[in-house]
DNA sequence: CAAGATAAGTTTCTCCTGTAAACATGGAGG
DNA sequence: CCTCCATGTTTACAGGAGAAACTTATCTTG
């Protein structure tokens, strides 16, 4: 009764709520391994509530995994927008911006990718995943229409694309990109002797 | 001897029986979500007797995880030693063999490369990958050395390398390197753009 | 060879999770 | 005002991880 906030029986927004809190246990726990029981806990709700907004776990699951492809699109896209010159930059900016998002939220990356983020299991998430991958294709249209990426089948260039960038993203999550193994400054040579594939001339 | 046995009281060589299951469940569910408990039951033993070989469920998920990375290894550089002819070829070969296990062990290369399958809790899983790693450093090597692969910095190949053959691996098993997607050949045609990139002259 | 000691199984137990079912509550519409 | 219904809660159950205590076969050693 003193409290501030005396907690009404309905909520108001339990849904926004929970995934909120699962978003911040992604954040913090970087191995998504979290129980729905925990998610409810946190809340402030009883262990059964989630229950009357996401069917079951993996629902919640590829929520998360679907605002995470949204936030990670936008910040690809900000950051090739925001990086002027040449083209060349504004595909590093982008990859970088991509695996900075993954250190930066490695539980949720891993979620994204993780095959409880079953992509063909929800239409929305499937959407939200093939918009980010459309930043990436976008970029490379653009780069070979101005002559600065190579005329190659197009999706070469984008299988190749995604392919490093996520597997750098993956490496760099899971620590096996360590200066002991590959030297400082690891993403951005790699990423360089992927471009002298990628781009025009040399 | 015979392996009618009457199931004695002692199984004789339950460690290796337990691997085994655990493995052949892997190669069928494609998922390793597998429960301990399901291993000891068909591997014909109580739920508490796999304890006795393995302190908990991640000692052996990462005993799992070091017999793949062998295996890895083991393929891949038997595809790099098959191939004969240029440097490129045989990093093709190599990629496609890891890309090939991928895909016929989804759920041990999935295994591998999760936090599930922590290098730095033991050694020997830490060694077993770094093993892997240095046949593509070999391999890369070998190219600098024979002039086909540019003189850069080892590191800088071997990180994109890395990521690159990963990446579509990762990708491949989540299928999401469907024709729809990014055409036929996407294996190849990547691996063409990144050898672009890694290959002297053009 | 008798007799522990010990390694390797088994049973039993506790705590936890996901999820279903039944019950409660409070706000919206007749 | 009363009744419906979305959204909570409690209770219940099947199953998993792992600990502890018990059992049995094999190994060691006097």
């Amino acid at each position: 009764m003193s409290d501030i906030k005396e907690r009404p029986y309905h909520h108001g927004d339990l849904r926004r709520a929970l995934i909120e809190t699962a978003l911040a246990m992604l954040a913090t726990d970087q191995n998504w391994a979290f129980t729905l029981r925990e998610v409810a806990r946190r809340t402030g709700v009883s262990h059964a509530a989630p229950y009357k907004h996401f069917r079951d776990k993996e629902v919640l699951l590829r929520e998360l995994a679907r605002i995470g492809f949204e936030r990670l699109g936008q910040a690809m896209a900000e950051a090739t927008a925001s990086a002027r010159g040449a083209m060349r930059g504004k595909f590093v900016a982008g990859a970088q911006a991509c695996i900075e998002f993954a250190l930066h939220n490695r539980g949720l990356y891993r979620l994204m990718f993780s095959s409880d983020a079953d992509k063909a299991a929800d239409p929305n998430l499937h959407d939200a995943a093939m918009n980010t991958f459309g930043i990436l294709l976008c970029l490379l249209e653009e780069g070979q229409r101005s002559g600065s990426f190579r005329p190659v089948a197009i999706n070469a260039l984008a299988a190749a694309s995604w392919a490093q960038v996520h597997g750098l993203a993956m490496l760099v999550i899971n620590g096996q990109l360590l200066e002991e193994k590959v030297g400082p400054e690891p993403i951005r040579a790699a990423l360089d002797v992927l471009l002298d594939g990628v781009c025009c001339g040399d």
